[in-house]
DNA sequence: AAAGATTGAACTGTCAATCTTG
DNA sequence: CAAGATTGACAGTTCAATCTTT
């Protein structure tokens, strides 16, 4: 059943992974929606402006985060501002450049979404898999992600990387006990 | 930085798995396309077909298979019938229902994108997962699908699950040597 | 000329209404 | 009336063209 260039244990991992892959973004978009009444791309957008220094980033920034088109941002950063979700600044330093910056509004409806969101993807995925495995797949994950961005928001797989291996908490004072 | 009810290693996990999905499908469209100047999802399409008995599937069961809405569906194949990928047949069982059947040029859209496809996935993922893990991982998978999924396809599940967990080639004849 | 961003047209997907058959 | 499917209007996305600033 498999087609060549790949044995049929691959494939099926594949397609499984694929499949988990829609259904879990079919449950995320509901529970934001029902949560916050907002869509998942407009969650990612204000998840993504409440982490970043000041609540806002420029528009090239979230294009490169979420690998969208500039403008696909763009269209939805108008549609949010008609909703007062976020507000639009300008760039002091590149006046090329647009800040999209979290409004008060966008804050409320993020944190009205987040527990459903963050319940949907531990209960649904992450807290399924084995602590050692997770690792060895977040590192999977970042190699990819590197591999197939064109460079872009390294950073970012930085932060990633060192998250996903450290120790759970006492991991300094556990390496000194073993002195 | 990870939100309440979730580890940090937790939520680093999922942000690298949700960025490699993200990536791996822009690569996936960009690899049919420029093999076979398809969309992925009309590789889907074709490629359900072709797995199907008579290489034709009646449309409700594509929505299920692929967890669409039915109008996706509908659209997408009025327009690929506009293409001659595929040709719409009356159902004799049931005529509420309507056979999507593979055509020529689709199957040969299909044995043009499947090469660049099948490598963007091997390459891009399964190759760089370890043999237990994949096994793991794949039954993961099939899990969240299926508690996600209202039910649907799970004979297809079934097939996936069964197929991640056998063994490489000579599974029977390992096992009879044991004794 | 290149980079950051916006705009409008064309395309794709969703939702509700509709039609037909079981 | 429920199920399978299609249709049309609307919402969201992509692509190419445009504008401004570096």
């Amino acid at each position: 059943v498999a087609p060549d260039g790949i044995s049929e244990r691959e494939w099926a991992l594949w397609r499984g992974v694929a499949l988990m892959g829609r259904r879990l973004s079919a449950a995320l978009e509901r529970a934001v929606q029902d949560a916050a009444g907002i869509s998942s791309a407009e969650f990612e957008v204000l998840n993504a402006l409440s982490h970043s220094p000041d609540q806002q980033a420029r528009a090239r920034d979230l294009a490169d985060m979420l690998s969208w088109e500039k403008s696909r941002v763009s269209h939805l950063v108008t549609r949010m501002t008609a909703r007062a979700l976020v507000t639009r600044g300008a760039c002091e330093t590149d006046m090329r450049g647009t800040w999209v910056v979290l409004a008060p509004a966008g804050s409320q409806a993020l944190a009205n979404a987040l527990p459903a969101y963050v319940r949907t993807v531990r209960d649904g995925f992450t807290a399924r898999i084995a602590a050692d495995d997770a690792t060895r797949l977040a590192s999977v994950a970042v190699d990819v992600a590197r591999d197939l961005g064109n460079g872009a928001c390294s950073a970012e797989l930085d932060a990633i990387a060192a998250a996903s291996s450290a120790r759970p908490a006492q991991g300094v004072i556990a390496e000194d006990a073993v002195h």
